[in-house]
DNA sequence: CGTAAGATTGAATGGCCTCAAGGACAGTGG
DNA sequence: CCACTGTCCTTGAGGCCATTCAATCTTACG
């Protein structure tokens, strides 16, 4: 289970879809699935931002994804989740009922989609391994921000803006390192005119190439 | 691109669809694709094992996964390959046309399997992912060899018989630390009597609940 | 205004990495 | 058969960076 980029169709009319895949709303901090739950329904995002996480047997939280508006997620490993899903933000989602995955001829288009989604979850989780294999937390970090932008940022001039759904705590768990590292690569950052906060959620890009080049650092 | 566990159907005779899907050999050190090919085929391992390796930005190099027999690589991204592919051993493959997954019509049975080997690679990265995350580099390395130990290890009375394919700068490469940590967490785990080394290759197991130990300590 | 949760900063420890050298082993050629 | 060579693995010493523990600051909210 867990995220998908760019499907082909990011967001189907809600119409179109409606009376196949009933749309559902979830508040901050609402969970939408549990690890071991049966995974009766894939989940493509229309709007907000949400967390996959994963228990480690030393009992650290280790989060698997973000998920944001054209992923989808829910897919199953031996027709259970995997991990859990909590809403960031509200979100609104439309299911899928499963079974459109072993079902090609009843649905061919959705059965293509959802196909592809698979796929692109494939190379997103590659992604994510090769972000946590860097070697320097800011190098992780400016990583990290540089994907949010160029997915999620809004342009401003020559400047991105990025709007963080996620606390320090679970940039932390999602690079593997602890907030006071976050924390203090952030500021680094900072004083190096890369950046700026403007709340601890809102983040500047100042300096895109400079981020690339502490990204790109050994 | 990557590897896949447990098909249902790990080995077909390769008769059966030898006229569908050619069967292929290479010598330990020969490539099966290289990242950014066009993803034409899809291989299924029959014998042998693989070696999928994505280079970093710093020049680094990261293992992504290690295919073994009953594993599927090569699901693309965008139409192309994400990683490089390299025979550790001799390995044979079998060769599926990449449109099987687009054309489920064309062959169901097939469609399903590889369909399935596509979910259960989304499994197998998210496993990898929290290998990753532990802290230490003994416990990294002992859950590593749990892992080869249940899949691949030859019971002899209550112990296991490991033989690795990989040398200890893939194990490396795949756990995130240096040749000289996987070295020196070895000698530790052979000094607590946990294994033992026949060869540098040959590992034996010598107390499973021991390791379990090691990989579950923080 | 007061409280609580989150974020930042500081100081000290420890574990992994780096650099460097030595050992084990196979293949090759004399 | 034996040195020779190259590759891989192991071991050692020292330095650096992330973590840990702890305190302060900020923000949101009642």
């Amino acid at each position: 289970m867990t995220v998908i980029r760019s499907l082909s169709h990011p967001h189907p009319t809600l119409r179109r879809t409606d009376h196949l895949s009933p749309v559902r709303s979830f508040e901050p901090g609402g969970t939408i699935f549990r690890e071991a739950d049966p995974a009766h329904y894939l989940f493509e995002v229309v709007t907000g931002t949400l967390r996959l996480t994963r228990l480690l047997e030393t009992g650290r939280r280790q989060v698997v994804a973000f998920a944001h508006a054209g992923d989808v997620i829910g897919f199953p490993a031996a027709g259970r989740h995997h991990s859990d899903c909590e809403a960031l933000t509200e979100v609104t989602l439309l299911t899928h009922r499963g079974a459109v995955l072993a079902d090609p001829a009843a649905n061919p288009d959705l059965h293509h989609r959802l196909q592809s989604a698979a796929l692109a979850e494939i190379a997103s989780l590659q992604d994510h391994l090769l972000l946590m294999a860097r070697k320097g937390a800011c190098g992780k970090l400016a990583s990290f921000l540089l994907v949010l932008a160029d997915r999620h940022g809004c342009r401003s001039g020559d400047r991105f803006i990025l709007d963080l759904a996620m606390r320090r705590g679970d940039i932390a768990d999602y690079l593997c390192m602890t907030v006071e590292t976050v924390s203090r690569s952030l500021t680094r950052m900072r004083l190096d005119g890369l950046i700026r906060l403007q709340t601890a959620q809102k983040i500047v890009v100042l300096d895109r190439d400079g981020l690339k080049a502490m990204a790109g650092a050994e």
